[in-house]
DNA sequence: TTATTTTATTAGGTAAGCCTAATTTTTATT
DNA sequence: AATAAAAATTAGGCTTACCTAATAAAATAA
């Protein structure tokens, strides 16, 4: 049974080949989990020894089959439990990410299913994500740009068509990375911008051209 | 807050507490945990720097009011948990223990609370003991030991003490559950056991210590 | 009271999962 | 190709929460 740790970087390594941006490597990684990149290489290590994940310094990290189960059956628990809060606890989408994100290590091998049956077995959970079957099968995701999102919607960056300095370096002074939760606040016409707001915080103007370059499912 | 391990040991000091068998030695806290004693004096100390608790080598371990309160809030949610998974999952009352054991330590300020109306304020768990209020009232319990009833009374279980996997299947084996009426038919002094019958049907002989892991009223 | 057993404690060690600092390897720029 | 920048890696350390082995202190039995 993998440890605590070992699921976060299981999923993390999922997210990252979901956003589908090339190879993933130990600084991003790293960057996603808030982590050192001295500790991934360690936790790569281990999950490759378990075969997890295959590692290679040239084509990233990348789980096998058997590691992309565990994950999937992580994000199906994440996605139940944020189900659960919203619908019955009554909880704020923006709330149920972190309680979620404690939900979700819980094991044990009935659990995930009956909650599926208690919640009439939901197809997305409240930010709108595709909520994994017991077979495993995941329904696809349809990546938009932000630019096309309309107002109110929440979403969630995917991926980013863009990977210039310039561009990463805005991404990162505003605190946006793969998986961030953005809300659409308003879209104005004159100047073709957009108001959005990231995660619980701040927010901002961005232009039409960032808009562009950002995925969000 | 405290971390994992630190709310094990007290909710553990706690329900030594409530049992009331005397004073907490180490090595009682180090039986009910399955831990060695010296990584129980470990983690006293940390507990008292904390001012969790007091430890004295001759008065054993007590919680302080800042611990108590710590307690009753992880027992609040263990005895929550276990009601939504028997309730609402239909879960049977041996499995949930074991999960409410993961459940209990997701920390979340409203949850608890949150839960708890949902469950319609729920009274008791699944195995008969009362739910701490919000406000860190615990309802008393007036049952008694099995042990202590006299032949040819009826009663009914109320609670059990023990809630080891063990103990449970056996009480799963004896269909003796939270209400099940039981006659003790006749105390036998020489081994100390107990011959009683089980609602109107099979007359069986339980050992002493089985009898005071069952309360009743 | 002395011997024995039980309980508490000290000393030192381990694994997991992080870290910083320094170094090597790879990639990008001039 | 030479140089600079970025990414990967090694070496060594830290904290938490455990552990064993050895010793001290206290309680119990002879």
């Amino acid at each position: 049974m993998p440890s605590l740790s070992e699921e976060n970087y299981l999923k993390t390594i999922y997210s990252l080949a979901q956003a589908d941006t090339g190879k993933i490597s130990l600084t991003a990684i790293a960057e996603a989990l808030g982590n050192n990149p001295v500790s991934v290489i360690d936790m790569l290590r281990k999950l490759s020894g378990k075969k997890l994940i295959s590692y290679d310094k040239k084509k990233g990290a990348k789980l096998s089959e058997k590691g992309t189960k565990a994950a999937v059956d992580i994000v199906r628990k994440h996605r139940l439990w944020e189900s659960f809060l919203s619908e019955k606890l009554g909880y704020g989408w923006e709330a149920v990410h972190d309680i979620a994100e404690q939900l979700e290590h819980v094991h044990d091998s009935e659990l995930a299913d009956r909650l599926d049956k208690f919640l009439g077995y939901p197809e997305f959970d409240p930010h709108g994500d595709p909520i994994p079957k017991a077979n495993g099968k995941v329904a696809p995701t349809s990546k938009t740009l932000l630019f096309d999102i309309h107002p109110d919607k929440n979403c969630r960056v995917a991926a980013v068509k863009d990977t210039s300095g310039e561009f990463l370096q805005y991404l990162k002074k505003l605190s946006i990375n793969i998986g961030t939760k953005l809300k659409v606040i308003e879209k104005i016409s004159f100047g073709e911008s957009l108001v959005i707001q990231i995660e619980k915080g701040k927010k901002t103007t961005i232009s039409k051209k960032f808009s562009q370059s950002i995925l969000v499912d």
